[in-house]
RNA sequence: GCCGGCGUAGCUCAGCAGGCAGAGCAGCGGUUUCGUAAACCGCAGGUCAGAGGUUCAAUUCCUCUCGCCGGCUCCA
């Protein structure tokens, strides 16, 4: 006798008969069941032996199985209203669900709404969902007969004789399942969009037309993702941006992919290059300069026209000379090491630069501030010796935890990627350099995990992801091992016993690029900046007119103070008005200004978090300002 | 680059089976002098992204270009 045990806790001994029958007896939304650790169809019979458990609607096992029979149930309702569409594969994902088609006619956006009516109709009839087996020549067969090319495709990749068919009414598709025991059960689900998707992801093969989808076992979780999108929209930098005046993008003249900021995001991006500026020195860096364009002869001693060409713009001529547009920093950075010569007792050395850097990248791939063509990195060389480079990645790595939790992150992910297939350098120095990354990564007891071959082709990397406050993960931080380039332009140091030594470099960027940092620090505060970064600290709201000249006189204290004040004062606007604009703008603090405080020389303070501290004194409140931004708190 | 969608005033959006281009907010002028998220009245604001085509007539239909959005691919 098997252990079944149901979602309420109820614990029965059964066997023979269909989880299904058992699920029955129960009042509780059963969708499928997990029999000694593998979710299968509540169909299958419950075994001789073994634990199974019953898997309810609520249970985070049950949201998998539902999303793929909604993309079933969407497939089915494809097939009734485009009797042609050819089916590719439709998994459950992170979201929700997609199922990719062949259109001989593909529907636009309009057509959402009418195969979500068919869906709808599919759900209430309540189909029963059976699993099917055929032997693989009555698969090829059936297949072949209806036209599913890509699922032939699929079958021919597959091994193993019997194969795995699924039912709902007369709609038939190749799949390994498992699905929840009807159509009945996906009751909560939506259309979102429809995109391109290659077949199998390879740009060389066929287009196909991608439908994408959510369902939830409740109607309060379905609303409670419609809500998180709209949550995300509201935060989203490209609505943001333009409203709180810190950059555009979108200007045909300027070109695809090129930012320009505005004097508040400028204002936010230099107080982080001066925070940015600050630690470097502080930590032991050396900042650098270098241009923007670079001889072509650099670029092929680099090896960047060989390897990363696609990546780069079309030469400039200069004077019968071919130019290129860098597309990095370290060929530069190099050429200030190979300057002059150093000994093992210079290093390590560590050349810092904000360098803005221009990468060719296609325009379907362009996406506001998170991916541009020109931007500037945080980018940096530790140029060492072998036996520094343990520490130098131990030390590189708690500067970025601490760059990256001043800048308000908490949560991160830390990666540890291997030697890829293709590569340069030496198998044993991978080993090495790999196990300095590990070792590295262990002594600073950082969780982590391994991506093997995912590495560059040049070094193995750790890179950081951080988890923003709607729970999304960016990439910021990558420390680079490079084997490619002290090699090429033959770097060398004198060691203590006299002779040529080859260095170890390391590129790290911290940040990234600002441009994605800035994006995604918008996102990640909805642009309510901490008072550090906030472009405006402090408005001065007077209450009418007669007070516009004390609320200036204010502003000028607070200026002098070190606060990046305004006073909003005009003639016709009420201060539900300017308190509406200055919420609108998420400035911190709105200092209002009334004929009391102008009697009092006192200002009332409120915050952008609606509360109201009262009149205070304008030097108390430059001083809570002041100490606020220079502690980089997130606290007002 | 590819598939699909989109581009109307500074912003958000109406309009268009082809017939003089509209609203709200913002701006400007005036009235109001106001106490914690939108006072009132008026004025101005447009090569309907750009170019070409079809038509008596194009913002509307067609083609191309540019830009944006959702994906695919790649990555910071």
């Amino acid at each position: 006798m098997a252990t079944v045990e149901f979602p309420n806790g109820e614990v029965v001994e059964e066997q023979g008969v269909s989880g299904l029958e058992l699920a029955r007896k129960q009042d509780t939304d059963i969708l499928a069941m997990q029999v000694d650790g593998e979710v299968c169809d509540l169909r299958d019979p419950i075994p001789a032996t073994g634990k199974v458990r019953m898997i309810g609607a609520q249970d985070p096992a049950a949201v998998e199985v539902l999303r793929h029979t909604a993309a079933h149930v969407l497939a089915h309702a494809v097939q009734r209203l485009f009797p042609d569409a050819k089916l590719a594969i439709g998994p459950a994902i992170r979201d929700g669900f997609y199922y990719d088609f062949q259109f001989s006619e593909p529907p636009g956006a309009d057509d959402l709404p009418r195969i979500e009516k068919e869906m709808e109709k599919i759900v209430k009839e309540e189909l029963p969902i059976e699993r099917e087996w055929m032997s693989k020549a009555e698969a090829e067969e059936y297949l072949r007969e209806h036209g599913e090319t890509y699922k032939q495709e699929l079958l021919g990749d597959m091994e193993g004789e019997q194969i795995s068919f699924y039912r709902q009414g007369d709609f038939v598709d190749l799949c390994r399942g498992p699905h929840i025991p009807s159509t009945g059960g996906v009751r909560h689900f939506k259309l979102m969009d429809m995109a391109g998707a290659y077949w199998r992801g390879d740009a060389e093969r066929t287009m196909l037309t991608r439908i994408y989808g959510t369902a939830f076992p409740t109607r309060d979780a379905l609303k409670e993702f419609v809500r998180r999108r709209e949550e995300a929209r509201r935060r989203d930098h490209r609505v943001l941006g333009p409203q709180l005046d810190l950059f555009t993008i979108n200007n045909e003249d300027i070109g695809a992919g090129l930012v320009l900021w505005h004097p508040k995001g400028a204002r936010v991006r230099q107080e982080l290059e001066d925070f940015w500026v600050q630690e470097h020195y502080r930590h032991g860096y050396q900042l650098v300069r270098s241009p923007h364009i670079g001889r072509a002869r650099l670029w092929e001693r680099s090896g960047h026209l060989e390897f990363y060409r696609e990546g780069m713009y079309a030469p400039l001529d200069v004077e019968g000379q071919e130019f290129y547009l860098k597309p990095m920093n370290c060929p530069f950075h190099i050429a200030i090491y190979k300057a002059r010569t150093h000994s093992w007792r210079d290093m390590p050395l560590r050349y810092a630069e904000l360098g803005t850097v221009y990468r060719y990248e296609r325009g379907g791939v362009l996406h506001a501030l998170l991916r541009v063509r020109g931007f500037t990195q945080d980018d940096a060389h530790i140029i060492c010796r072998p036996d520094q480079v343990e520490e130098e990645i131990r030390s590189t790595l708690r500067f970025a935890l601490h760059m990256l939790q001043t800048a308000g992150f908490s949560e991160f992910a830390v990666y540890l990627s291997t030697r890829p297939a293709k590569y340069v350098g030496e198998p044993h120095q991978w080993e090495l350099a790999t196990a300095a990354l590990r070792r590295a990564v262990e002594a600073e007891g950082m969780p982590y995990e391994v991506k093997e071959g995912d590495g560059a082709f040049y070094g193995p990397k750790i890179d950081i992801d951080v988890e923003d406050s709607l729970g999304r993960a960016w990439q910021l931080t990558t420390i680079q091992f490079d084997f490619n380039l002290p090699e090429r332009f033959d770097m060398s140091y004198t060691g203590e016993d006299g002779q040529a030594q080859r260095p170890y470099m390391v590129h790290r960027a911290l940040y990234g690029a600002m441009e994605r940092f800035f994006g995604i620090l918008i996102e990640h505060y909805g642009g309510a900046f901490p008072v550090w970064l906030a472009p405006v600290q402090a408005v001065v709201l007077p209450v009418s007119e007669d007070q516009i000249p004390y609320a200036e006189e204010m502003v000028a204290q607070l200026t002098a103070a070190g606060v990046r004040a305004e006073a909003w004062g005009r003639a016709g606007k009420t201060l539900r008005w300017l308190i509406r604009q200055a919420q609108l703008q998420k400035v911190p603090y709105m200092c209002i200004a009334g004929p009391r405080e102008a009697q009092e020389r006192t200002l009332a303070l409120r915050l952008r978090t609606g509360e109201d501290l009262g009149p205070q004194p304008v030097d108390d409140i430059a001083a809570r300002i002041t100490k606020v931004a220079r502690t980089r708190g997130s606290e007002l």
